[in-house]
DNA sequence: CGTGCTTAGTTCAATACGTGAACCTATAGT
DNA sequence: ACTATAGGTTCACGTATTGAACTAAGCACG
């Protein structure tokens, strides 16, 4: 019931500016010509929108197709190099900071550790901060071409007045970390949850390509889920949309870490299986003691499977996404084990009709597309608006 | 990830009339001043705008406000002579037609009762078009003046080429209702799952007025929701998104009539609170002995409260909704008795952060709502294309 | 009673956009 | 050199919103 918001003539060419660019993107390098079949516009208007995204800079000829007994087709594509994107990961013992071009080739890449507990948000946004100024001398990209900065963090990122981040693993607890950025740059910044923002990057550039109603599930120690809907993903009132792994299968049954009992995360989370069969969480290699569970505990695999395959049978059936993808660490190795009896599994606890319109599937981007999809937020925000380069103080 | 459409001026005009109506509509009535604040439209286009509208009787002058000191207002509102739309209920036991005008005032009805296991669909066809008949000469309404026809059905609703119906409990299996219709109508007819045009109707003219995300649950003898993500109602991939009573709460827990087991409906569908409390389902009047249940059986209470308290928090946490509306008949006893501790049990299942963004209240509209929220599904369609009325032949 | 003030609503020129038709351009084949 | 063919551009036209100028309809006050 949201009332759609007021429109002009002009928007009508910022949305179909935006679309043509988004066409180019995913589909390009096409020609003009080809470029009216697949937008749908005229001929006349991809004339002169392409001239003017040409006199911008922002679009290039890419080569000539020769036909035979005609005027050779001029390939248009992106210009990868119009200006850049910068992705940020902050995790529990990292912070990851990647430059990439408007292809999301990557640039350049720093890598600071965080002690265990050391979550300080001076010291985060310092590094950020450092890693944007390393990443660019790396690249050699001035900073007046970076479009913007994404940043991928852990917990709730609450979207008002001012980005407030509250992530109880780090202590944080209403941290205003865009406010922070702001006074360290003057480069557009962008923020949201880590499980997001790797989603994201798999619906825009791995296995979730081209899928409307799609849903990310991300298993590593936690667990969380990306929900796509029309091709949007899906925040709810207050951002907080996905939080799949507190999703209770059980009356009063497994204690999980969030205080709560009987969460999913509690199951099928890497330090849920791992306590299920058995290991002592505290010092071991969570990833090798996983690979052992996973090869011989045939009742702790029998037990995953199922939990799994109920969860996902619930998206199922409230969600009836056309395909799910599971990644993070522990899901890629969960499901390359173990997909043929996830998939049974949420076959049987699901119903026919939305089962048989979903595909489970594995991530295609490995367990460190977070950066990747933080950057993915500044590249969505061209790609809509398509706003010229705007000019910011170097940083 | 889907590519938004080409756009052209025309479109600009038909969604700027499309949001006027709406404004008018629910904000309604309204002076051409006020409207240019409610739309952000600029005067000179709300003055023409509204001169369309008036030329196509599409809306009317609705008296004057004085002002002290200057030209009085001239108030502004929709016609709700103006067409009139049809909302069909097809249930287990009756095929309910209604009648509206645009502003929903119910202008005639007609029940016919169904025999079970008597719903052969061409005895539905039959009934739902003379109906039909039946409510446009008792509404002294002509046929040419009813924008549509909607139908609330049970079961999954396959929009595809033609819609296809699957409905285990009448033994519909891909029945195309739709084309079933047209061959015995020519008006516009919009069909949608019983569940979904309630969750509509409480949107629309329920307690779910203006809410952006929301949920509402239906609990009756069976357990369905409507999930609202940005003000629309989501469908998924395949129009089956929402089956939440099949959502599985604990691994081989008690048989569902899907045949599955551990459905939220085999235990919070009234069916299966009555069983839960032994008492038998087969002869009694299910409301009557629900009521005493509710009454008397503190245990089977208790248990009611946390599973549907569990039920409600995963979808806090999974969809961060800014309200939950409990609705049907089951749902509506069940409220009224236990909200309190159902909103305190939704809370002990979910994270703090979403579960404060969500308000859950009881549905305002009452059991009988399923042929209002479908003849909502022709009101939406009118009020966002605002055709003048297109001539059908008569039925 | 008429003059000025105030608020509501309309008209019009300016500007922006997409489109079809006419037109130009660049190749291959002959 | 000429023609066929296909790619691409230009321009008049219809449609859209808008700000500014303008008209309409009331009140207050002398």
């Amino acid at each position: 019931m949201a009332r759609p918001e007021r429109r002009t003539v002009r928007d009508v060419r910022r949305g179909n500016r935006g679309m043509l660019l988004r066409t180019l993107y995913f589909d390009g390098p096409a020609s003009r010509h080809e470029l009216t079949g697949l937008t749908g516009l005229s001929a006349a208007t991809i004339s002169t929108m392409t001239g003017d995204l040409l006199a911008d800079n922002i679009i290039v000829e890419a080569g000539q197709v020769d036909s035979d007994g005609g005027r050779p087709r001029v390939l248009l594509r992106v210009n990868p190099a119009y200006g850049y994107v910068i992705g940020v990961d902050v995790a529990e013992t990292h912070v990851r900071v990647e430059l990439f071009d408007l292809e999301m080739t990557e640039k350049a890449r720093v890598d600071y550790s965080l002690r265990p507990s050391h979550h300080d948000i001076e010291l985060v946004t310092r590094r950020i901060l450092a890693g944007i100024d390393v990443v660019l001398a790396d690249g050699g990209v001035p900073a007046d071409r970076v479009l913007g900065v994404g940043i991928g963090v852990p917990g709730i990122v609450e979207r008002g007045q001012d980005t407030l981040i509250h992530a109880k693993t780090f202590g944080w607890d209403g941290v205003p970390l865009g406010a922070l950025m702001r006074a360290g740059t003057s480069l557009p910044v962008f923020i949201d949850n880590g499980a997001k923002t790797m989603g994201q990057a798999e619906l825009w550039f791995g296995a979730g390509r081209g899928a409307a109603h799609a849903v990310i599930v991300l298993i590593g120690s936690g667990v969380g889920a990306t929900v796509v809907a029309d091709g949007v993903v899906m925040r709810g009132s207050s951002n907080s949309a996905g939080e799949w792994g507190h999703t209770k299968i059980a009356l009063d049954g497994r204690q999980c870490r969030c205080g709560g009992r009987g969460c999913l995360e509690a199951y099928i989370g890497a330090e849920g299986i791992l306590d299920r069969a058995g290991v002592a969480t505290r010092t071991t290699d969570w990833q090798a003691a996983l690979g052992r569970v996973l090869e011989s505990d045939s009742q702790v695999i029998e037990e995953t499977v199922a939990y799994l395959g109920m969860g996902l049978a619930n998206l199922i059936n409230l969600l009836n996404p056309e395909r799910i993808l599971i990644g993070g660490w522990a899901g890629l190795m969960i499901g390359r084990d173990l997909l043929p009896g996830i998939r049974a599994a949420a076959r049987a606890n699901s119903l026919a009709q939305p089962c048989n319109a979903t595909s489970i599937i594995l991530g295609e981007l490995g367990p460190d597309a977070v950066a990747l999809g933080a950057a993915t937020l500044v590249l969505e925000e061209f790609l809509d608006t398509s706003a010229p380069l705007r000019l910011h103080a170097a940083s």
